[in-house]
DNA sequence: TTTAAATTTGTCAAAAAATGACAAGTCTTA
DNA sequence: TAAGACTTGTCATTTTTTGACAAATTTAAA
């Protein structure tokens, strides 16, 4: 999925036919600020994605994804992250990974 | 540098023969959040890369950078994103840069 | 050991950021 | 030109982050 979470709501959301209003109250939020979602002035709330899977259908797992996998990409975007230095990102965070699991030899206390 | 920019700071500090508490001031913050940002219990403040520059003589682009990875490190650890994600996150972000940078044969209003 | 400095941890008020709500605006389109 | 759909601005409320201080705990020298 090539778009940003925002623009894939409001896709999903004409797909159905439905309008801001309509889907807003599905969700249990303001139309306005709905609209704002999917015009990517603010963040969907993450509390309400197993609502949008129940919605739309949606696998919940798949979905959680495109979430993250979003909100990563404004990260990269507005830190103006390379990819040279997402390499190294990554290469960190496969260090933090390595710091919660201690070395099974050694003996926990 | 394949470590968290909290123990990359506690590095600085320990060749420099500085205590946490020196540091602290220089930073113009309390020794006891100084700690927690060397044990990654809470974040740097990006306020202070400058100031963190000068006291350690780092060029200051460099050292936005290893906060800017260990960021999105950060990120990348706590979504549990894989390897996979993250290159759909990398296409998402590019994506992004796409939506600000308009095709240059259609007219600017 | 004792002690003093260094570091860590817990807590909480203050500051900052995100969210919800509502009013007022613009843009369709019938 | 009227109604519905959508957008934008604002602001109080909520949530999150930060700064500060007190109270441990750890470390290292004497």
């Amino acid at each position: 999925m090539k778009t940003t979470f925002g623009e894939y709501i409001r896709l999903l959301r004409n797909e159905k036919g439905l309008t801001l209003t309509q889907l807003a109250a599905k969700l249990n939020l303001d139309s306005a600020n709905l609209s704002k979602i999917e015009n990517d002035k603010r963040d969907f709330d993450k509390k309400r994605l197993s609502k949008l899977a129940k919605i739309f259908g949606l696998n919940l797992k798949e979905l959680k994804n495109e979430f993250i996998s979003d909100q990563i990409a404004k990260q990269i975007y507005e830190t103006n992250c390379n990819k040279q230095l997402l390499k190294v990102a990554e290469e960190k965070a496969e260090y933090r990974r390595t710091l919660n699991k201690p070395i099974k030899t050694e003996k926990a206390l």
